[in-house]
Parts: structure tokens; C-alpha cells; sequence
RNA sequence: GGGCGCAUAGCUCAGUUGGUUAGAGCGCUUCUCUUACACAGAAGAGGUCAGGGGUUCGAGUCCCUUUGCGCCCACCA
């Protein structure tokens, strides 16, 4: 028989690759039912997630990593459990950042897109998609994500582009899409509109000036407060509130522009608050929200007075052709010198600025096209409210009625040339317009030749929201629409919930008529040292391809899972962190290593037979295994629980304490000693390799590398042993497939072995305790009596009465001399006795032992038990006995009774 | 202005139907290269679970409140 043989160290580097190789050309990654695929049974339903697709210029970060591992942990443990399972990966084109790039592209190229031309920037953002847009994909397969890559979709390719074509013609034809002059957020860097979510408000130190509006005619004036100057020019009234007697002679009046000497009526309004600024409000319908409205109520005239580069126009007189902020200056100067001007004064406000280039934003009135949205948004909060759709945690749900219940008209127009151009035709002739779903040759209209498509692009997020199903064929009704739509899981973060889930199921609901997903599990951020966003420029940010060439990409999956909790930010986790994490791995693979040597130990049949089902009959096993057993079954069981209620993190917790603190710090040391003798060695090793096939398929979701690598080691040594080539019999060829572990709580164990290696511990770490007190040198075998009466604690003297080799090299004891006694008649000089529970334990510590010392030791531990006495005797006496259920009553009373006996045999010492 | 989250050991954090001596990792102290692992093993120190009040036989956990930090939403110039 050949000795199978494990590095010593995990080679995570060279076995990524190869293992995440393996995988994909298995087909593991596609789902086991397959409505492409012979032998396809629709009745299954399956489990399906469908990525959120990263932009084609994002740069692998952390969060990244986190939704990765997460959406393959819940895609791992499905696939495990036999559920056909599909998670369809993709890139989205992310309109202004590409174009971006592009743009700086050319830029350093002593060009611009406005001079290549509309056609030739596209075909150079095509070939920069070609080019990079794969990188953050491959990327993703770094962190092991088993995703069907055979499904792989981007936002612009055909499929997607005509389903953003059905999606847009057919909003128009219901007319819930429509076009016109409107007040948006104008991104004067990237000079186009951009939606209310794409609007970040930050608060700023800025400046409240205070001048005179002049009336017509009159010395008289009203004081106005503005923060923007500038915009005064573009003032179509001043407001003020109907029953401010200060100002109420005034309604009806004629105001006076400064500088333009442009007349204004002054009207009143109940907007305007009395206690604020002056009382009095200029009105600049063409650049603020609140004018707006404010004008549309009374019906006032709208003027623009920038323009598309946010320079003064015409309106602005002798300032045309001024920046908004050199405006700003020279007006105020102007007036200052006009003696309109009252004062000045520091104010802190809120400015609305670009969430992407971070300039401000400038309100403006423009041509767009819109999307009616509350008719939708109308069906989204059904579907959640009815419970279609379960949203984790459940306070968001509170979070999106919020937003839903207020929503606007969505602005899907971009001034951008990068992603699905809108698609309608003006015609020259008649004026009309023609919405289509191919593109027109002629005027639906007037049959006109000379027609024009629109310019303008469409929202990233327009072709976004249709994901879940665009992915997967619709408009056409494929059979992958029919058998994976709706979607399971929408897993993503919570910062994302409105630009991205919201849309997606108001969407899916018009679109599909059916929800896109049946839950969405929002993840937390992960953030910086202060609990900022991360960012690069707070220094915080840790990289996570270093970290995956230096610790491993299990390391960091882990951490992150780890440390994850729905709804939850964390922080970036430190190096030191994840080095805790790989050590973990590496005490896996280090585990696996000796289960493997141990396998290639057992080369004699004892003799005894395994039973039908291929394991050994219970009674057979030591009491180390039975305890391990009992764990292991609990593990599962909690495992199980808390996956069901996404509570991965604490899972893996759990997975992780088990593993090391259980099964390699206690039963692999017990399996040492179990398995140099004849009569054990077969059932030990057999139970050596079943916790570890366990453990490892409860690791997989979480670290799949290092799992599937020694798995397969396992499995070979374990199929290469004729005694036990039978525990693998019904292995299949890889872990990744291998099926999830159900709990067998009836097999393997009962009660009383649990708590009896419960209480060998104790009795263990009392000893090293002590040893480590008296600083007894480690390799020093020391005898010990044991003092125990039979009767009540048949379990445990049955134990120190029989095989001692396992409690003597846990404790360090000489196995050769320990005595076992019912009792003792007096206390044996020169020893240093120990009491845990019942058992009274001495050893011969000759030179170590301080009778003084001794007698202190015995008193504090005995003070102790007293203190623990009393407290319980005062706990049993409340009303805690009678109110409190039976079995909690009961444990405290067992728990009284071991400190008694334990006291007893204390008092007995001293 | 509304809504939400967080506050537990020196540091980073677990602790989800309330069960009675509160856990982990890192760091720290002492010992050990014991034939899976020094990316390790053994032992240990370290917490009035932010403050106050309440419900309960019992509260880190539920309710109210105060304080501090953070996030989201919102049209006061």
C-alpha cells in the first residue's frame, strides 16, 4: 500500500488556478438541470442568482470580493445540496465612467471626442471594451467564483440592447415615457443631465448675501438673502409670505432686477418662510427646484440663464458669456458699487453635488426624456408588501416604502455617447416623432426620408434594472427565461437598494409581470478606519489582489464572510486579520495531513466488521469519538439553521471553532494515542476520516480552494485503503458536488459518553493548570491517584479505571503509575490534590509542594465553591424555582449538587 | 427636519425566539521546536456589556430615555 504524503504547508498559489481550472472545464458551474441540455426535468425548481454586474473600468476592491464570496457561498451550498443551480455573470458598460476613460484616452492623444466624431469614439470605446472590459471578470474567477461563464452577458451586447429597446418602446407606447422641458441636475463636468440618486448633498461653509430689491419707482426696497448671487439675473418675481405685515404693501408690486433693470412682480406665497433670511425670497424658477414649483404656481415666466457649459447667457445681459462663479463676483462687485448691496455673512448650507466628478451641480431647465414612474413604483410596493418579495434585513423594507412612496419622474436621457441611444426619430418634415423597435428608414408619420435619431443615450441604470431577466433572454421567451425566472436571491449592498433592486422590480413587474427575485439579501459596506466609505484617498483601502498572492484567496473569503452581517457595515479588515484567517487554512491542510497519514496506518484488518451501512458499531467507539460525533452532529444542525436565516458569518464562526478548538485540539490529540492501538486504531481512523469529509463540505461555501484540494487527497488515500476505501464509496469525483451534510443525531452517541470526556477534560485542564502553576517541566511524567467513588459516576471510573494512555499524555501523567480508588483513608503526604467535580485527583509533586501554599490554594478554591453555593442556594430559594421552566430549574440544581460534592471533598483536604 | 445603525476585553469584533460564571481573533505574560501544524501547542491576565430608568423569577439580549459616533432620506432662500 502506498503512503500518501501532503506537503507540509498549503501551495495556495499554485493550487487556485489549477483547482478553479478543474472546476470549470468539470462543467461544475453550469446547473445540473439544464433546459439546454438533454434529460432537462422542468419540475425542479431551481436556485438562481444573477450577478450584480461590475463595471467594465472597475478595479477589483474589497466589496467586490465580499458580494463575490457571498453570492458563490449561497450558490455552493445550494449546488451541494442538489438543487440545480445557476448564477449568470456579467458586466455592465457603465456609460460615464467608460466614456471617461476613453475620453482621457484620446485626450492624451491630442484629441477629444468632439473632434473624432460620434462613430470613430465609439468604435475606440469598443475596442477599449475588448481590451479591459475582461479584466475585472477575470478578476472575479480569482475569488473562485462558480459562476456558468457559458452565460456570461454584457448590458450592450445584442441580446441586452434589444431588450432595452422592447423595454423603452414599450413604455412609450403606454405612454408612461415622455419628453420635455423640465427642471434637472445638470453635471456641468460631464455635461449632461444626471437623475435626482447621481445628486450627492454635502454640507458646506458658504456665503448669505444680503441686498435690495428696489420697487419700481420707489426708494423703498425689499431685503432678499440669497447664497447664489448669480442668480439674480435669472429672477422672475420675489416672494414673499401672504401674511407678513412687514412686506404685505408690497404684493402686487413691481420689483426691479439689479443691474438689468428687468421688471418683476412681487407675489406672495405661503412657501416662504418669515422667520428665515429677510422673509423675502427671489424667485429663479430656471435654476431651483422650490422656484420651480413656485412658478408653476403662479404661472410665472421660466428663464435660463446658463447655459450648457454653465456660462451666463444672453438673459444675463451685459454677463453673458461669464462663468457662473466669475458672474457671481463681478455682479456682486457691480452691485456693491450700486449701493445694493446690505451685507454679508458666513452660512452653512447644503450643496448639491456630482456623485461622480464631485463638482457642483447646477439645477437647470432642459429637454429630457422622463419615465412616469409611480404607476410603477405603485406595483414594487405590492409586491414586498404582500410579501413576494422578502427583503434581509427586514428594515430596509421601511427604507424602500420611503423612497418608493415619494419618487419622482426618473430622468433616463444622458448627453453621453457610450450605451443604448434612445430610440426615436424626429422628423424634419413633419416635426413628429417615431418610437420603434427597429430603426425606421421613414417618418411613421408623414413617410418622410428626413429623420433623425435622438442623440441621447439612456441611464446605465435603465439597462440595469432589466438584468435579471435581460440576462436571460427576454424579450424573447427562452427556455432559460421560462425555467430560471424569477430569480431566488438578488444578493448586493444596501447602497444600491434605490438606484438598482428598486428599478429592477419595478421593472421586472411591468416587463415579466412577475417579481425578478424572491429575496433580496443586502449586504453591509465595508468602510474605512471611521467608519467612512472606502475610498483609495483615505489611505485605507486594502488591495485585494496583494492580499490574495500573499495569504490566499480562502484567507480573505473567509475574513470577509466572516465578519459579515446583513445590513452591516464592517471595516476593512486589517492584514492581520486575514493572517489569522490563512493560518486557519493552513491548520486545515495541516489536520488533513495527518488524517491522511493516519489512513495510510491502518493496513491490517483487525478483524472486525463494519456494519451494512459501512461503519462501525456504536459501542465500539471510544468515548472520544463519540463526543466528536455529538459536536459534529450539533454543528450541522446549527449550520443548517443559521443558513436558513443568512446568518453566514456566525456559521462560519461556528464551522471555524469547531474545527479547531473541537476536532484539532482535542480529538486528533485523542486519535494519537487511539490509533497506536490495535483495538481502536481502524474505528479511529475511520472516525478521523468522517469529520473531516464533514468539515470540509461545511467549508466549502466559505473557502473552496483549500477544501476541494485536500478533499480529493482525502479521497484518494481514503479509496486507495482497502479497510476503508468503503467510508468513500459514494463519494463523488469533486467536492464542489459533493452532497451537503444532513444531521444523523440518532447514530454514534448517547449522552452520557458526551459529558463523560466532558468531565476527562476538565480533569485534563485542571492538571495542566497546575502543572503550568508549578512550573513542572513538560516532558515530566508525573503518577497520579485518582480518587473516585464508583457508585453515581460508573461512566468516568469505568474510564480512569480502563485505558489511561489518552488522559495520560493529554495531562502528562505517567500512565504506568496511576492508581484508581474508591476512596482514600487519609490524605498521602507530600501531594498536591486537585478536586473537579467529584473526582479527587493527587499527585506526588516532591519538592514542589508548600504545605503553607498548599493549605492557601485549597482555601481560595474552597471560598469559591462556597461563594458558588450560596448564590445558587439563594438563586433555587426565589421565586426562579417555581417560575422558571423544569429543565432550566433542573440544571441549576445538578449544578448545585457537583459544587456541594465538590466542597465535601475540599473541606476533606484541608 | 425625518428615518436607521452602532456603542461588549488594550485593538477589531461575535453573541437572532431573554435562561443565570459574557466569547473569538490580534496584542500581552509564562512555558514548550511533544513524530499534522511554531502559519503551532499548553497555561494565564484582561470586561460594573456607553449612562439612567422600566418590564421579568431572570436583561448584553425586550421597552423608554440620555450621551457619543456613523449612515440614509429631505425643497428653507
Amino acid at each position: 500500500m502506498t503512503e500518501y504524503q501532503l506537503p507540509k504547508a498549503y501551495d495556495f498559489k499554485s493550487t487556485e488556478p489549477r483547482v478553479y481550472e478543474m472546476w470549470e472545464k468539470g462543467g461544475y458551474f453550469r446547473p445540473s438541470n439544464d433546459p439546454l441540455k438533454p434529460g432537462f426535468d422542468p419540475s425542479v425548481r431551481p436556485f438562481v442568482i444573477s450577478i450584480p454586474p461590475p463595471n467594465i473600468t472597475g478595479e477589483l476592491h474589497v466589496g467586490h470580493v465580499l458580494f463575490v464570496s457571498l453570492e458563490d457561498l449561497m450558490v455552493r451550498y445550494h449546488r451541494m445540496k442538489g438543487i440545480p443551480s445557476l448564477w449568470v455573470p456579467g458586466t455592465d458598460h457603465a456609460g460615464i465612467s467608460t466614456q471617461i476613460k476613453v475620453e482621457k484616452m484620446l485626450e492624451a492623444e491630442g484629441t477629444s471626442r468632439e473632434q473624432v466624431g460620434r462613430e470613430e469614439f465609439l468604435k475606440r470605446t469598443w475596442a477599449w471594451k475588448e481590451k479591459y472590459g475582461g479584466i475585472i471578470s477575470t478578476q472575479i474567477r480569482r475569488i473562485g467564483a462558480s459562476c456558468d461563464w457559458e452565460r456570461e452577458r454584457f448590458t450592450l451586447d445584442d441580446g441586452l440592447s434589444r431588450a432595452v429597446r422592447e423595454a423603452f418602446v414599450h413604455l412609450y407606447e403606454k405612454g408612461l415615457i415622455y419628453r420635455g422641458p423640465r427642471l434637472i441636475n445638470w453635471s456641468p463636468a460631464l455635461k449632461t443631465a444626471v437623475s435626482d440618486l447621481e445628486v450627492e448633498y454635502s454640507e458646506e461653509q458658504a456665503t448669505l448675501y444680503y441686498f435690495k430689491y428696489m420697487l419700481k419707482g420707489s426708494d423703498e426696497f425689499i431685503p432678499v438673502a440669497t447664497i447664489r448671487p448669480e442668480t439674480i439675473l435669472g429672477d422672475t418675481a420675489v416672494a414673499i409670505h401672504p401674511e407678513d405685515e412687514r412686506y404685505q404693501k408690497f404684493i402686487g408690486k413691481t420689483a426691479i432686477v439689479p443691474m438689468l433693470g428687468r421688471e418683476i412682480p412681487i407675489i406672495a406665497d405661503d412657501y416662504v418662510s418669515r422667520e428665515f433670511g429677510t422673509g423675502a425670497l427671489k424667485i429663479t424658477p430656471g435654476h431651483d427646484p422650490n422656484d420651480y414649483e413656485i412658478a408653476q404656481r403662479h404661472k410665472l415666466p421660466i428663464l435660463s440663464m446658463l447655459d450648457a457649459n454653465v456660462k451666463v447667457t444672453e438673459v444675463g445681459g451685459p454677463y453673458a458669456g461669464l462663468d457662473r462663479y466669475e458672474c457671481r463676483e463681478k455682479l456682486w462687485a457691480d452691485m456693491k458699487a450700486a449701493a445694493l448691496v446690505i451685507k454679508e455673512e458666513p452660512y452653512l448650507t447644503t450643496i448639491p453635488r456630482s456623485e461622480r466628478g464631485h463638482e457642483i451641480i447646477e439645477p437647470m431647465i432642459s429637454t429630457q426624456w422622463f419615465v412616469k414612474i409611480q404607476p410603477l413604483a405603485e406595483a414594487a410596493i405590492q409586491a414586498v408588501r404582500d410579501g413576494r418579495i422578502r427583503i434581509i434585513p427586514e428594515r430596509f423594507e421601511k427604507v424602500y416604502y420611503n423612497w418608493l412612496e415619494n419618487i419622482k419622474d426618473w430622468c433616463i436621457s444622458r448627453q453621453l455617447w457610450w450605451g443604448h441611444r434612445i430610440p426615436v426619430w424626429y422628423c424634419d418634415d413633419c416635426g413628429r416623432q417615431t418610437c420603434a423597435r427597429t430603426d425606421p428608414l421613414l417618418c411613421a408619420h408623414c413617410g418622410g426620408k428626413n429623420i433623425h435619431q435622438d442623440p441621447d443615450v439612456l441611464d446605465t441604470w435603465f439597462s440595469s434594472g432589466l438584468w435579471p431577466f435581460s440576462t436571460l433572454g427576454w424579450p424573447e421567451g427562452t427556455p432559460d427565461l421560462k425555467y430560471f425566472y424569477p430569480t431566488t436571491i438578488m444578493e448586493t449592498g444596501y447602497d444600491i437598494l434605490f438606484f438598482w433592486v428598486a428599478r429592477m422590480i419595478m421593472m421586472g413587474l411591468e416587463f415579466t409581470g412577475d417579481i425578478p427575485f424572491r429575496v433580496v439579501y443586502l449586504h453591509g459596506l465595508i468602510r474605512g478606519d471611521e467608519g467612512r466609505k472606502m475610498s483609495k484617498s483615505y489611505g485605507t483601502a486594502i488591495d485585494p489582489l496583494t492580499i490574495m498572492d500573499e495569504l490566499g484567496t480562502d484567507a480573505l473569503r473567509f475574513t470577509l464572510l466572516v465578519g459579515s452581517t446583513p445590513g452591516n457595515d464592517q471595516t476593512t479588515p486589517g492584514y492581520k486579520k486575514i493572517e489569522a484567517n490563512r493560518n486557519f487554512v493552513n491548520k486545515i491542510w495541516n489536520v488533513g495531513r495527518f488524517v491522511v497519514s493516519a489512513i495510510g496506518s491502518v493496513t491490517t484488518d483487525d478483524g472486525r466488521r463494519m456494519t451494512g451501512d459501512r461503519r462501525r458499531t456504536t459501542d465500539e467507539w471510544t468515548l472520544a469519538d463519540s463526543w466528536i460525533w455529538a459536536r459534529l452532529q450539533q454543528l450541522v444542525r446549527d449550520v443548517e439553521r443559521l443558513f436558513q436565516t443568512y446568518q453566514y458569518g456566525e456559521a462560519g464562526r461556528q464551522i471555524y471553532d469547531f474545527f479547531w478548538s473541537d476536532f484539532a485540539d482535542w480529538y486528533v490529540e485523542a486519535a494519537k494515542l487511539q490509533l497506536q492501538k490495535e483495538e481502536t486504531k481502524t474505528q479511529t481512523a475511520s472516525t478521523l476520516v468522517r469529520v473531516l469529509d464533514i468539515s470540509l463540505r461545511l467549508l466549502h461555501p466559505f473557502i473552496p480552494f483549500v477544501t476541494e484540494e485536500l478533499w480529493s487527497h482525502l479521497r484518494n488515500a481514503v479509496g486507495q485503503n482497502s479497510i476503508l476505501s468503503s467510508l468513500g464509496a459514494e463519494w463523488p469525483e469533486a467536492l464542489i458536488i459533493a452532497p451537503w451534510p444532513e444531521p444523523r443525531p440518532e447514530e454514534g452517541w448517547e449522552a452520557e459518553k458526551v459529558t463523560t470526556f466532558q468531565q476527562m477534560q476538565e480533569i485534563v485542564r485542571a492538571i495542566r493548570n497546575l502543572r503550568a502553576e508549578k512550573n513542572v517541566k513538560p516532558d515530566r511524567r508525573i503518577p497520579a491517584t485518582f480518587v473516585l467513588a464508583r457508585e453515581g459516576n460508573q461512566a468516568l471510573h469505568d474510564v480512569l479505571a480502563g485505558d489511561r494512555k489518552v488522559i495520560a499524555s493529554l495531562a502528562g501523567l505517567d500512565d504506568a503509575k496511576i492508581t484508581l480508588v474508591d476512596s482514600l483513608p487519609s490524605k498521602p503526604e507530600g501531594h498536591v490534590t486537585l478536586v473537579v467535580g467529584s473526582v479527587e485527583i493527587h499527585l506526588p509533586l516532591s519538592g514542589l509542594v508548600d504545605a503553607e501554599a498548599e493549605k492557601a490554594r485549597l482555601g481560595k478554591e474552597l471560598a469559591e465553591t462556597e461563594a458558588q453555593i450560596a448564590r445558587l442556594e439563594k438563586l433555587l430559594a426565589s421565586d426562579f424555582a417555581n417560575k422558571a421552566p423544569a429543565p432550566v430549574v433542573q440544571k441549576e440544581r445538578e449544578r448545585l449538587a457537583m459544587f456541594r460534592e465538590t466542597m465535601e471533598k475540599l473541606k476533606s483536604q484541608l
